[in-house]
DNA sequence: ACCTGAACACCGTTCAAGT
DNA sequence: ACCTGAACACCGTTCAAGT
């Protein structure tokens, strides 16, 4: 007991390394969330002191850029049985949006990050190339794909957060009890059922596809 | 001089308000943005205490809260000389994506905030009774308003802070340059001209607009 | 009722010092 | 090369004290 206390001693630990930092601050995020990592936070996690992460990571920005790219690049973005350039794009923000939700911090974190890792734009390359083979031009395509990832992430974010994070409709309007007579629409809407994210997700990503279609696809008809 | 010096002594300065408080907020926000917005700062630029806001305002969050009612409620959504379904629901996004113009940090104030204003509901609002006059039933017409505003709010934030704020395709590209050549379409939409947020907007709610018309307006054709 | 200052428990980061 | 602790300049908020 003594001699193998002693011998732990005696191992010099190995030096901290920047994967293990990164890695260490997902475990973080996963678990308790962005507002949760801090680099205090972390430091004590690996049983280092806080200035030890500095050795490794050149400050918080660079560790949370470290983290962005760790986790975009595991995504695969691309449909590799590819056919219809619409299950392509489908295919591709699906992927976007399982990555997101596996890792619920990561829409604030894109937004937050000064520079993402060029991963990000995978699902751009494959969106204006799905849409040039329809016939769009590369500038609608661009518009095209950005309509695509707003609506993506914000889906996203509400399904995370609630829409426009915490606030879902029915609190909302319980809060402001004098206006329930105004929003008879929303109360009706509401009173309707479940929400569905999933179908949901599919819904929007539909109705995009269509409306780009009728713009692109005349000659088909 | 020195009577009147004398004189300014002696007025006692009226207590400050909760209004005040939010005004204050509003102004360092306008010019500085949303992190440069501490109790510290604010109470500075007052004149006061630190101490003294929280007899106006219950903490940070509240002061927030204040400030997102206080803007939000400005806000104009509706199309008084109304006709058509889709200009009611262009106007409405157009004038949200206005006012999140007018104050670039609202977008992030959105969504940080815990509990919105009952005002935020009015697009909601205005787009489901507009949909409804086309056959959309008040689920699906959930879905639509969500995939507008997810569309209006991304876009505005790209707007602010580029794509995923603050990265440019272009930047975010040269920076990464191994990869330029796995990116060519991107490349050639770079390159293609100049970008214009405006038109962007319009293409984007356009689409889905045609999108939703293609599913509820069949009878029409 | 309204304001104040000191204090507490946090941040990120710099810097000089250790091995 | 890698780690440490003290220090600096910030946070939001509590609490006891003042008027």
């Amino acid at each position: 007991m003594h001699g193998r206390r002693n011998h732990r001693r005696v191992q010099k630990r190995l030096p901290l390394t920047r994967s293990q930092v990164v890695a260490g601050a997902i475990r973080i995020l996963d678990c308790e969330g962005l507002d949760a990592l801090s680099m205090r936070r972390l430091a004590d996690n690996l049983r280092m002191s806080t200035m030890a992460l500095y050795n490794h990571v050149s400050n918080k920005e660079d560790l949370l850029q470290c983290v962005a790219k760790d986790l975009i690049e595991r995504v695969d973005f691309s449909h590799h049985h590819a056919s219809d350039w619409r299950e392509r794009i489908r295919f591709c923000f699906r992927a976007l949006r399982n990555a997101c939700l596996a890792h619920p911090y990561v829409v604030r974190l894109i937004e937050i990050v000064e520079t993402l890792p060029s991963a990000i734009f995978v699902p751009m390359e494959i969106t204006l190339s799905a849409l040039e083979e329809i016939g769009a031009d590369p500038q609608e395509a661009s518009r095209a794909y950005f309509l695509l990832t707003n609506f993506t992430l914000g889906q996203v974010s509400y399904e995370v957060h609630g829409p426009f994070s915490g606030v879902e409709p029915e609190k909302a309007l319980r809060n402001a009890k004098l206006d329930e007579a105004s929003f008879p629409h929303i109360e009706r809407a509401i009173s309707d059922g479940e929400w569905d994210f999933e179908y949901a997700f599919d819904f929007g990503i539909s109705v995009i596809l269509d409306g780009l279609e009728k713009r692109y696809c005349k000659r088909g008809r």
